[in-house]
Order: structure tokens, then C-alpha cells, then sequence
DNA sequence: TTGAAAGCGCTACCAC
DNA sequence: GTGGTAGCGCTTTCAA
């Protein structure tokens, strides 16, 4: 019994109001949690009857009539990588601890599509918008900013853009990471990275490496140790590695600016039945959080243990929601940047001092 | 010149309609794209003017009138998955194709969480819920369904729920599998599961193991040849794994019934010691599509190589983000499932036969 | 402490 | 073809 059976459509503040005869006001106050401006034996009823008639209130309703959708949109250039996901996860916690519901879409690394996704994102009215950048330079991110939509972004920097944001910056752990490979005996230190430079990482890498390369090498032209490849066309990689080798006097270290390009490296030395670190030392970044919370540790189980740099992209993630649960707190505090820190992990692959000890 | 300045609030239809000197109704009319009925010249001075005004209708607006918000929920169990990424993806991709948004959000593998956030979404006037469901009982997701909310399930069943759904069934490359390890020469197969048993593939594989074992090892108790295992505890696996060499004579085989307890069983395997497939035989689903995508073959990496069962679930997250548009479009249409197809690759871990010849 | 009424930005319906 | 107007479900004054 007590069933009300029948009504097809979901009832409405209306509704409620009329079955626990009450006004709408009372029922919004209810629902919005301000029991201290009602009397209790008011609220007991309104609460009775949302119960029976299992109202949910419509925050479509809710976000026309208040301007704030407790919604926010989340632009990632890649979701199809263990990065994006763990960026995505730790904005999606920080975001729901808070209150609010994270709107995730994917750029798929199209800066075109970028603009597209944030534009519905805003007709959606999203209170804010964090990014994880396609592109370095989106006039109409920075646009967006200057209108006064809160953006917060994640890993990677926009040109001209002063937004909250969370990120790695690489200096200190590639300088470990090079002189590391110096005192180890390599004779030269090469950077394998992707063709495009757009994205801030990516160049960031590269810059602190030529700055590191010169130092710990006493390399004169830190470029000519720069090598572009493909990981996506094996033949680009082998190339460069061949090249690499025929060029040095005595075992080349590979540094790689991303994961994707570390395992094309590594894939290359395979093919060429190269052995690490005798013949060619290996290192680069390891991006992928999610590895480690899945209980697998993936730069251990390739060949004899790879050496990384470790980013924390969820830490990334969970920074940048904070950023932007703060800053709809206060829209008009002074923009900040949260620099989460990345360590570098030793292993078998840029050893060289110890196998050529053993 | 020429930037109206001011007024710092977004433009509404009313300030189109106004500043073009037409009505809201023919400013409606344009911006949903029927310019059939309009004359060109409204239509133009209409476009002129959004353009001139940097006009975004309001989706907020639209849904609550309309009761449609071009948006699809898509509550996936754990996101922090490659598997769950993939989905996600593809889900994306086909949603995006159509001209709906998805708003993504992850349970964590909690049936609680799923509840809850399956609320959220509907507060947010999702027009349906695609569901990756963290668990095989999810009454009031039945409920919603009998109530008319469309939902389309991923991969996971759900107990009592006559949905749309997409996934993979497992009967047969299971067969083929278990029947491979037979020929091979195997003295027995064993199937390493975790302990719940609440979600579907896991399940069905189970069954299907237990259906396929007789046949193919005329085992008596299939029951007996099932090892529960906690991959995220090391000794579980590892007394499993004594157990079974202990009580078999001759080498066995290893059925994993997801990829983490595959990647355990294989950890297992190189702490003790052995060899694959000599000592033992190794194989499981291989569900990361992403790995794949990403140019990274895992299963080819590790050890040997490991057999897989390969599972595509970016194309599981298409085909049900096209079923929901599919209903969406037409609701009364019966339910319809989408299987699929899963392939066994071969690889070094279960080619007993081929190591003893050589 | 409670309620009446206006209105958020848009679409649907009905007139012209 | 075009426009006026009511109203989607809620919050927000303001008045009682």
C-alpha cells in the first residue's frame, strides 16, 4: 500500500509543498539544509514527504535561479592515458569531497576541440573550469579567465594565462637525473622527445636538460645532444639510436621527455639487442600514477629495471580541484601555483658505474 | 573599436532579441537551427548580432524547459583502470558524434558511491545513464529503469535488469583457451580468482572455466581446481601457487580471471622462480585496451610473453553509447545486447608443447 | 518562523 | 514567417 502508484513524472517542490502543506519556501529552506530557520515539527513533515513521494530536487532548476551549478568542468588532453585518468581522479575526489560534480570531457590532444568542449562546458554553466592543456597557447582559455570564469589548470602552462595552477617543474630532478648519469660514466647524455614542442612539459624537460647538459657534460651545443623521434613509428627511434651510437665515443644515456617516448626507446634497444646499461643507458619520466596504485610497477618490470623521474599526475589533479574549490570560495584572491614535487627512482638501467664494477 | 564595453553579465536571448529588433521566439528559432523558418535576412541579422554580442545560449535554460539536456550520465566502477578509461573513451567518442555531452564519474568500485552519484546524475537532468556497474545488484538502478529513465549497461550485468547493454561473453575463448592448455600437455588447469564474486565477467568466467574443465581435463570437481587469491597480498598467491604445484603432477596451468590477478600470478611465478611454461603455464583476459592503443603490447612484455584473452572495451563503451542514442531516439524499442568479440593470442607462457619439442 | 510573488533564460503554444 | 506569452522548477527578496 501507501504507494501513491501512479504519477509517471517526477514530483516537483510543487508538489511537496502541497502534500505536507507547506509553502515552497519551506521546502527550499529544507532541502538547502536551513533546518535552523524552521521549526523542527515543520521540517519533520516536509522531510516525511519527500521521503513517500522519493523527490530529488533539479539542480537544472536549482543552477537557472542561483547562477551556480556546484558543477565543474574538467578539459583533459588525453584521457586515454594512464596520466590523464589520474589527474582526473584526483580532481574528480577533491571535487566531490567538496560538494560539487566534476564534468570530465577529453580533448584528445586537439586544440580545436579544446575550444569546442570548454564552450559547452560553459553553456552548461559550469562554476569553474579546470584544464589540462592541449595546447600552450588558447587566446580564448585566457579570454575566458579575463571574463572572470574561474579556470584552474593542471601540468601544463598557457601562454599569457595567470591562472591558479598545479604542476611539476622538472629542473631539480633532471639535474639529478644528468649529473647522475655523468658520475656514472656515460659518455654522453642524449634527449629523445617528441617532434611537437607545444606542450609545456614537454619543453620544460628540454630546456632543463640543455641547461643540465652543459654543466655535467661540458657539452658545447647542448642541442646537438637532442634527438627528435616518433614512438609511434619505430623506424624514427631506431634511426636516432643508431645515429646516437655511431656518434659517441663509449655508452650514450637516452633521456626521455615522456613515458610514451621511454618505451619506444626501450622497444629500439630491443630490436638492436642492445643491453643496459653496458651499451646504452636509459632514463625519462614516469608519468603514470596509476601503475603504482595499481600494485604494479612497470618501469621495474621492463628489462633489467628502467631509472625515472616519478610524477605524481593525481596529486596534480587533487591540487588543482583544491585550487579551485578554494578560489569559488574567494574569487578574488591572488592567483597561486602548486608545485608537486617529482623524485628520481635509480635503477638497473642507468647503472653503469656498478655493472661495469661486478 | 566597437567591443559594447560594459556589461560584464553573459547575454541572453533577450539582449539578441532586443539589440537585433526581433523576438526572443525567432532568436529561439535560429540558434536551434531551424533557418528553414526564417526568412534569410532575420536570420543574418540574428547570427550578426550573436556574433557581435558573443552570445552562448544558455544549456541550463534549454533543459529545464525542454526537459532534455543533451547530456548522458556515465557511471563507470573504477576509472583508475585502463579498463575503465577505455570505456570511457569510447563512450566519448560516440556520445560526442551525436551531439550529447557525457558527464563521467567513477565509483570506485563502491555500490554505495554508485548510488549516490547515479542521484547526483539525475538531479542534473541527465536524459540517460550508461552504467559500468560496480555491482551485480543494484535495485534502484532497476528501479530507475522501470521507471523510465534509459539505461544502457557496459560490460556488467546487473541482476534482475532488463537493459540495453554491451559486452563481452566469454564461453568461447574460455573454451578455447582451456582446451589450448589440454593439448598443450598441461596436467591441470586452475583458475586464480579474487574473492568476490559479485561482478559479472568475473563470474561468467568462472562458470565458464568450471564448464570448460571437465571437458577438456575430465576433471571430476571443478570446484577444486578454483584458487582464491588476493592479488594485492603477495602470500595469498603465493600459497596458492605452493598448493597447486604441491597437489598436481606434472605442470600446470593458470587461468587468471582478471589482468591484475594475471600480473600477480605472474609475480608469484618469478619469485619462486620458475619457469613458464615448463615449470607452469600462464594465462588471463587482457583487458587494457588502452595498452594496445597506447603502442605498448604488455602481455608481449612480460616474461616470456603471457597468453591473453583480449577484451576490447573502448569498443564496449561505443556500441553502448550507441545503443543509448539508439534509444534515446526511439524509447519504446525492444532492449537489445551487443556481444563483443573477444580472441585468445597465443603467446610463450602456455606453449608447453612447442618448449618441450625444442 | 513562515509564505507570496517575482523571475532566472529559455521553448512551446497559439495567435497574427 | 513572425511575435506574444505562459511557464519549466527552483531561489530570493520582501512582507507578514
Amino acid at each position: 500500500m501507501a504507494t501513491t502508484g501512479n504519477s509517471r513524472r517526477r514530483p516537483t517542490i510543487s508538489d511537496i509543498a502541497k502534500a505536507a502543506h507547506v509553502s515552497k519556501t519551506t521546502v527550499s529552506r529544507f532541502i538547502n539544509g536551513r533546518t535552523d530557520e524552521l521549526s523542527p515539527d515543520l521540517a519533520a513533515r516536509v522531510e516525511a514527504t519527500i521521503r513517500e513521494l522519493d523527490y530529488h530536487p533539479s539542480a537544472v532548476a536549482r543552477s537557472l535561479r542561483s547562477h551556480r551549478s556546484y558543477t565543474v568542468g574538467v578539459l583533459v588532453a588525453n584521457i586515454a592515458t594512464p596520466f590523464g585518468t589520474s589527474i582526473v581522479s584526483g580532481v574528480s575526489e577533491r571535487l566531490r569531497e567538496a560538494g560539487y560534480t566534476a564534468i570530465v570531457v577529453a580533448a584528445d590532444d586537439s586544440a580545436q576541440r579544446q575550444g569546442e568542449l570548454a564552450d559547452t562546458l560553459l553553456r552548461h554553466q559550469v562554476d569553474g573550469l579546470i584544464v589540462n592543456s592541449a595546447t600552450d597557447k588558447d587566446h580564448d582559455l585566457v579570454r575566458l579567465g579575463d571574463r572572470g570564469v574561474p579556470v584552474v589548470l593542471v601540468d601544463r602552462a598557457v601562454e599569457g594565462a595567470d591562472f591558479d595552477i598545479a604542476l611539476s617543474t622538472y629542473d631539480a630532478s633532471m639535474r639529478a637525473l644528468v649529473e647522475h648519469l655523468a658520475e656514472q660514466g656515460f659518455a654522453r647524455a642524449a634527449l629523445f622527445t617528441e617532434p611537437f614542442v607545444e606542450v609545456g612539459p614537454r619543453r620544460d624537460r628540454h630546456e632543463a636538460f640543455c641547461a643540465v647538459d652543459c654543466g655535467a657534460f661540458g657539452s658545447p651545443d647542448p642541442e646537438a645532444d637532442v634527438f627528435v623521434v616518433n614512438p609511434w613509428e619505430h623506424e624514427t627511434v631506431d634511426a636516432a639510436l643508431d645515429e646516437l651510437l655511431a656518434t659517441t665515443d663509449g655508452p650514450p644515456a637516452i633521456v626521455a621527455t615522456n613515458t610514451l617516448t621511454l618505451i619506444g626507446a626501450f622497444n629500439a634497444i630491443q630490436r638492436r639487442g642492445l643491453s643496459m646499461p653496458q651499451d646504452v643507458g636509459l632514463c625519462g619520466p614516469d608519468d603514470w600514477g596509476w601503475a603504482h596504485r595499481m600494485g604494479w610497477d612497470w618501469p621495474e618490470s621492463l628489462g633489467p629495471g628502467v631509472t625515472t623521474m616519478v610524477t605524481r599526475p593525481y596529486s596534480m589533479g587533487f591540487a588543482a580541484a583544491d585550487l579551485m574549490v578554494t578560489r569559488l570560495a574567494q574569487p578574488e584572491r591572488a592567483h597561486e601555483t602548486r608545485d608537486i614535487p617529482t623524485d628520481v627512482v635509480f635503477r638497473a638501467s642507468t647503472l653503469l658505474g656498478r655493472a661495469q664494477a661486478s
